[in-house]
DNA sequence: AAAAGGCATTGATCTGAATCAATGGTTTTT
DNA sequence: AAAAACCATTGATTCAGATCAATGCCTTTT
């Protein structure tokens, strides 16, 4: 159990004896999210950071006009929160919830605390994640102020294979922040021109 | 000297003590940059950290048609780097100048290694200084697909008051994604809409 | 098995921002 | 002090993406 999770610690080069992995399983707690399920509402005070070992799920904020924005989906190895909200204590402005059958790795608040604190590896771990999060989200915004469209959903395709086999196109276009009709008639104009 | 850079330690609720101190300023250089004058250049490998005492600095990507999109400012107080490119050692994506003379602290990769290492708090420095840039980037993202241009712009000079009066308006209509012409037009409904 | 709901696609039209162009003011250079 | 470069503003026009609307397909519900 928790395969997926002690993999990211490996993936960066942080290596865990099974001490260590045993101390840190004791600070976490697996869930099981159904299909369209919510791990957290907007308004609700986030409790957790949740590790994908299995499924996939989605966070957005909706707008005054009921509409809602994807900003992030999470699939296997991906870590999802509001993390303002979980680092502050306030109430949430997004919304998180599967989109497949999902199984989860939570840390609450006070592990996470504890965590920090007296494991210098997780420390290192969380600023690694932290650091790969901010490289993504400087390169996307990036992309959408240089990029086209077409360049960019060329992207999203080639950076997330398997999440465009797994997410409703509108949800793809919601991400890109497109209306549904654009990016249908985006792809169309691709597949033509290929 | 180096007195904003520590605030920000302090800032963060991490008490550094007079040795403390005296030890991490050996691994600081400080550095004057002229107006106009580049500290980082798109093809270069990014070699330093810059935190920026006095002045301000712009990082921006230059599209195929030569044009220039800021994806940030910053003034003193501020940190601003080629991530990437620091971390990694490919070549940098983005260029950083100087928009007035300024004075910077610049952390050199083998610095920012050792201080990590050696220093418990300089890594929580670092992952809260991360953790803050990430939850700013994520909103400035999620306030593109969900507010309109004007209330951007009133974001915007609410959360830098300060930036408004000491950058062109063209440069805050790049870090925008908006042509000049476009700010200016809001500019006026909203002036005229008081 | 039938009905209902969700979804992608396509067409027609509208609209907000980009583009093109010109002007006057301000700052920088020489 | 004059010339040059830079910048914000305004007007006219264009265009890309949004909106409105209809259709057929597929999946879920009953």
């Amino acid at each position: 159990m928790y395969e997926l999770f002690f993999q990211s610690f490996a993936d960066k080069k942080i290596i865990l004896t099974l001490e260590e992995k045993e101390m840190i399983r004791k600070y976490l707690t697996p869930k099981k999210l159904r299909k369209k399920q919510y791990l957290l509402q907007e308004g609700d005070i986030c409790k957790t950071i949740a590790f994908v070992e299995k499924g996939a799920l989605r966070e957005y904020s909706i707008d005054e006009n009921g509409a809602e924005h994807i900003i992030q989906f999470a699939i296997e190895g991906w870590t999802i929160s509001d993390l303002f909200s979980f680092l502050t204590g306030e109430a949430a402005t997004y919304n998180i919830d599967a989109l497949e059958d999902s199984e989860l790795v939570l840390i609450s608040k006070s592990a996470n605390e504890e965590l920090l604190q007296r494991f210098h590896k997780y420390e290192t771990y969380t600023r690694l994640q932290i650091t790969g999060a901010y490289l993504a989200m400087q390169k996307r915004l990036n992309s959408i102020n240089t990029l086209t469209i077409e360049e960019r959903y060329l992207d999203f395709t080639t950076i997330y294979p398997n999440i465009t086999q797994r997410v409703p196109q509108h949800m793809i276009a919601s991400y890109m922040g497109l209306q549904p009709e654009t990016l249908s008639r985006i792809r169309r104009k691709i597949s033509v021109s290929k």
